[in-house]
DNA sequence: ATGAATCGTTTAGCAAGCTACACGATAGCG
DNA sequence: CGCTATCGTGTAGCTTGCTAAACGATTCAT
């Protein structure tokens, strides 16, 4: 009977795991996550393709294969976002007059009106997620994720992380 | 070079958003989750089972009805994740003498050494997260965390938040 | 003009995670 | 004794998000 009843051995593993910043980012990033994707999909639209109408407000008018490499999704992932966005108006989509095998997408009025209202939405949101912070506390949070962020990012997209970035399967 | 077609009205409202605390907390913890979730399974566990081992850990032989409360799972669901526990001994299931429809789940010597791997390599990505950061800075971090957890918490299981909570189906 | 490459699109299929329901075993009340 | 509730279990099905492959249309090099 190693142990039936107590835990002698080592110390309370679970607890100090409890306050542990990876845990903790991991499951408010969740909550987080839910959250805005709540507040877009309250809107209509999903969390792609907030992104794709930011990305075409941000850049103006835009190849379908640049939206994919931006947003990181296979192109036949991106049709399925863009489809609803056309039949609601919020988008449309051009030939390209240069390479006509292109489309271009461009945002229309109604599709900025969406994205603001999207944006502000998610803006309530984290409003809310924040409200126990006072400001400088959030612009110190916001600080020390944008340093985490670009740390991470780097180690991305310069070369690959020493320790165990890019695992695929297994 | 603003942009090709002219995003004339409003500033950009992507890149406004891109440090915003809100969507970082959610980028950043989906990638944490990912890294963890990686971790875990490298050592053979799902985070739940990882979970379900701590709070065998802490708390000694519980019976699942017990755990699945405590890990906000359902039954039916806990048992596929005990059973493969079961199978590798890292935990065995005894029927409780005193209430023979339950059964007692017992973390095994075995399950102490698995969950004490996992949990080493989960600091391992965890301190490789945030390698940027300063002891301080980390700390830092962690009471900010901390701090607007524990207000979710509060907000969820006291009452309900007066905001926009409970919201199950839409 | 022909062949190869690119862009967009469609469809089929997979995988993870969950819910819902039915079932056998046990407990406990009257 | 029966009736009802609880615990653990298995299974079936749904959803979400993705990958992969095939296809028509177009471009471009030769």
């Amino acid at each position: 009977m190693t142990s039936a009843t107590s835990p002698a051995s080592s110390p309370a593993l679970l607890d100090e795991h409890r306050n542990s910043p990876g845990l903790m980012l991991a499951l408010l990033g969740h909550e987080a996550m839910r959250r805005l994707r709540d507040a877009h999909t309250a809107k209509g639209l999903t969390p792609r393709q907030f992104h794709v109408l930011g990305l075409l407000h941000d850049r103006g008018p835009l190849a379908q294969t640049d939206l994919a490499s931006e947003t990181d999704t296979a192109a036949s992932v991106l049709v399925t976002q863009l489809n609803p966005l056309e039949a609601d108006g919020l988008v449309t989509r051009t030939r390209d007059p240069r390479d006509r095998r292109r489309h271009l997408v461009v945002l229309t009025e109604v599709g900025q009106q969406r994205l603001r209202a999207a944006a502000a939405a998610q803006q309530e949101v984290e409003d809310d997620l924040f409200r126990s912070l006072s400001d400088s506390q959030r612009s110190q949070l916001t600080q020390l994720l944008v340093l985490v962020r670009d740390d991470l990012t780097d180690g991305n997209e310069h070369c690959g992380t020493p320790t165990s970035l890019d695992r695929k399967t297994s």
